[in-house]
RNA sequence: GGAGGGGUUCCCGAGUGGCCAAAGGGAACAGACUGUAAAUCUGUCGGCAUACGCCUUCGGAGGUUCAAAUCCUCCCCCCUCCA
């Protein structure tokens, strides 16, 4: 198949934060029908959320397109510590933690990506046998004072705090591997720029055209401020049990609903900017977008008919007020005498018995029909009763 | 090598002998409002106990005291400045 570079830009385009420089990529694109496309990854965490899949879909757009990508993962670069954002101290992995995760990798990427058209790599398999020697070689085709260019080794600096001298081989290495994979494009996101560039230093500096960049935003967490990360707690991952995934897209805030629609949905965006001008006439309910978006995402992962039944299951429980798909069970034998405390406690409903009280005094605790429970200390009569913990703990009791 | 700052409950962070399960903020959970939206408001937010109360927690180990997150000793860890 043939693509006509313009038709390609289009969709390269989309959603990227900068693309340098555009010249040069359309110049490839005209040259070359089979770019080696690079992104790399970090090795210590192979859980990858919604935010991860803002690259990879990109990375998916140039296989569509025909080209080859290039799946790094930085285990050399892991034992540096990518000064980039926060600095946190990394420990050093095993080979055979490093290959678990590579695993974890491909199990999750592949649910995006084509096997046949991706290559994975790890920079441990030439950093390894790099020596001394060669790292100074490397060292001396850069600057001190260019190197302290980067914002946050500025900030730091202007602000007294410490930045190790190792921290300078980051970049130099991940420009390094650019080298070595003759890549003709490198993907990141947009606190990966100064990185990225340095693929295009040292390309040139060991002779090679320099690759095109291109930088992806950050995907913002659940909570629509913070960057979706784990630590944050504001993530979606990928490999979360499909209702969990559709519930957390359901949570987002409407203006978070379009952002996640740009970067993360395969529509077209003349129909997407569509759907918000509905939306603001009053024509379209946002809830109704949000539904398809979580479809949308969900499906990817898990299929249509999966995802389906979440958009059904969800709006059973929610909107019509009945009862999931699932519910936990328990037996209880009547003689026991036990009370509501004691349920919710055994049953996990509630991690604690004084939680269980609390919750009761809040009006939280209730009979599916409707009846709350307020006294914990009461003991539920023989018979199935299906009690409800908020809006989301369900569970079936059954007194013998 | 020298000088100094610091390690507090999920996170940030106040607290320098009793009124401390420990201010304040964030997160989380619940209630109201809704579209399980978001925002907002209210409440809860170590464990056990119906309750009086009891137990565990303030880097670690000891000690002083009727009483210690707070004072002393030793140890571990983090940071800054000077050299």
């Amino acid at each position: 198949m043939v693509f006509d570079p313009e038709d390609s830009m289009e969709l390269i385009r989309r959603g990227s934060v900068e693309i340098i420089d555009k010249n040069e990529l359309k110049d490839k694109l005209s040259r070359k029908k089979c770019l080696r496309v690079k992104a790399g990854f970090d090795p210590t965490a192979p859980d990858l959320h919604l935010g991860h899949t803002v690259l990879i879909q990109k990375l998916k757009h140039f296989q569509d397109l025909g080209h080859k990508v290039i799946f790094l993962i930085g285990d050399f670069t892991g034992m540096i510590g990518d000064p980039s954002g926060k600095s946190e101290t990394r420990k050093k992995l095993t080979r055979e933690q490093v290959i678990q995760n590579a695993e974890t990798y491909k199990r999750q990427i592949f649910k995006i990506l084509d096997p046949a058209k991706t290559e994975l790599v790890f920079n441990s398999a030439w950093m390894d046998k790099f020596r001394a020697a060669d790292f100074i070689d490397l060292c001396s085709r850069y600057t001190v004072a260019r190197m302290m260019e980067r914002d946050d080794f500025e900030k730091r600096y202007k602000e007294n705090q410490p930045i190790a001298i190792h921290e300078f081989l980051y970049p130099l290495v991940q420009g390094y591997d650019s080298v070595v994979l003759e890549a003709d494009v490198e993907l990141g996101g947009t606190d990966q720029k100064f990185n990225l560039l340095m693929g295009r230093v040292m390309q040139r500096e060991y002779g090679q055209e320099p690759q095109v960049i291109i930088t992806m935003p950050i995907l913002e967490g659940t909570d629509g401020v913070q960057k979706m990360s784990k630590s944050l707690g504001n993530y979606i991952g990928i490999e979360e049990p499909s209702a969990d995934m559709f519930g957390k897209l359901m949570s987002i805030s409407d203006d978070l609903m379009w952002r996640y629609y740009e970067l993360l949905s395969d529509r077209d965006m003349q129909e997407i900017l569509q759907m918000k001008e509905d939306v603001e006439k009053g024509a379209l309910h946002p809830k109704t977008c949000k539904e398809e978006l979580a479809q949308e995402i969900t499906s990817r992962f898990y299929g249509p008919e999966a995802a389906y039944s979440e958009r059904e299951n969800f709006n059973q429980v929610f909107a019509k007020h009945n009862l999931p798909r699932d519910i936990k069970e328990l037996n209880v034998q009547g003689c026991d005498n036990k009370r509501l405390v004691d349920i919710l406690w055994e049953s996990g409903l509630c991690p604690s018995r004084g939680e269980a009280r609390r919750l009761c005094k809040q009006n939280a605790v209730g009979l599916h029909e409707g009846k709350k429970l307020t006294d914990p200390e009461q003991v539920l009569v023989v018979g199935e009763h299906v009690l409800k913990v908020g809006k989301k703990r369900f569970l079936k009791v059954i007194v013998s």
